[in-house]
DNA sequence: TCAAATCAATGGTATAATCTTTTATTCTTA
DNA sequence: TAAGAATAAAAGATTATACCATTGATTTGA
């Protein structure tokens, strides 16, 4: 009965001791964005390990986004530079398990949108300006496809979150917009029902303005109407539960 | 020059095609929580790939928190219910490679954290004020440990956003406190100090009271309190960078 | 000079053998 | 007969080796 408690020779497998000290090389910064890993077969001598439980580790370092892997004579492990990427696969997961709903992602965006909108007003710049005047008018262009459309519409709420200053905000905007997204290209809406040409006039105008609380006001509005057509498509979308995902 | 492209035989990896699988056979519910994936040597001979394909895609799914895998004669890989963990992994991940940072999480935790106090006053039963009750006694009990400590003070916010009903508040209030939980365990400060005892106190009253204006106000206070006392742990953090993370 | 052929490095895949862990079964023995 | 020990069996974990496929660099040759 020591009162000393011992340490595991070996915490666990070995892929997974590979995994922290790779990672833990890449957030200290010994690697950066851009620079390649070591070859499997190199990694595999300087951790005394098979190629297996090297390739079981980049693997994993791959799905949380922090590598990419090319084949070939220049290929190899590559750091990247962390995205909000995988948020945004971790949403899209949870709401494909229904554990999150269209109805409670919408309570959320009406919350953060309108503040979103505020801050925005509040940093406008010439700059800025310019950016969102040619946004508006690529919205009001004719559509050719549906995934354009949403592009083109996206493109506004993701331009207003990088006004915002916040990262939080911008990873919070992209994956709400991966999930409904998703839904609006599974179901297949006639575009302009959907999202009608104009809709965003009054915020970009508002926010031109520097108007921070008619910004936040009218981007409520908005999401309250967007939103509502939104569960709409969900609906659709969870009854045919045979049209697959991913 | 045909107008018709045809697709690529091989899209890609044959562990990709493994996990695609895998994964629409989860979300498909032909595996539900709880079952066990056929053994590695059968999937090998089901999909007519290598073991090292179905490790890999094994590894990617575990990673991704679809899956558990046990060693030995019952063992296997077994299909788990999709928790927010994933979520809270990539968040970190996110701050620790400073792609996110406290202030930014805590502007958005100030617009979140009072709309969930309001949301938990509205909808407050008998059976929650009682568990509100015992959370608050548990609080102010004496602390044995940073850790202990830290678990009691936070348990409030989770019932609080279980509570507001909506899993996506639930799931950011979990995330950001992943966040800050790691970073005050690496700092180590005073507990009593940073989270005096009897904080909470005004927000339970509050929500007991079904006050849902008074609740969102002293929950914003609260945020804003100690939100400024995080930010100076994160620069504390962030100092000292070779003292590891994971 | 430049295009084609070749080479070399690297990740991708396959196979097979063995180790380790864990559970179930069988056997022994008090 | 019941408890415990030995054994077996199943599954993941690990290793080793060979070979395939892709890609960029190098060499060759007209």
């Amino acid at each position: 009965m020591s009162m000393h408690r011992f340490k595991p020779v070996r915490l666990s497998r070995v892929s997974d001791e590979v995994t922290e000290q790779l990672k833990e090389s890449i957030l200290l910064g010994h690697f950066k964005a851009g620079d390649r890993l070591p070859s499997e077969r190199e990694l595999s001598d300087d951790f005394q390990v098979s190629r297996v439980a090297i390739r079981e580790a980049v693997r994993r370092l791959e799905n949380s986004g922090f590598i990419t892997t090319r084949q070939g004579a220049a290929g190899g492990a590559y750091v990247t530079d962390l995205t909000f990427d995988r948020l945004g696969d971790a949403f899209l997961d949870l709401f494909l398990a229904e554990k999150l709903s269209i109805p409670e992602l919408y309570q959320v965006r009406l919350l953060i949108e309108p503040e979103i909108a505020r801050l925005a007003a509040s940093r406008i710049t010439p700059e800025y300006a310019g950016k969102l005047k040619d946004l508006l008018k690529a919205e009001e262009l004719p559509t050719t496809s549906l995934r354009e459309d949403i592009e083109r519409k996206t493109a506004l709420h993701y331009l207003l979150t990088e006004m915002s200053g916040n990262r939080f905000f911008e990873a919070l905007v992209r994956s709400v917009m991966g999930v409904t997204t998703k839904v609006i290209e599974a179901v297949q809406p006639d575009a302009n029902a959907l999202h009608p040409t104009g809709m965003h006039r009054p915020i970009v105008e508002a926010v031109l303005a520097g108007d921070s609380d008619r910004a936040a006001s009218v981007m409520r509005e908005h999401a309250i109407e967007f939103g509502e057509r939104l569960i709409e498509m969900e609906r659709i979308y969870r009854e045919r539960k045979s049209g697959l995902p991913l």
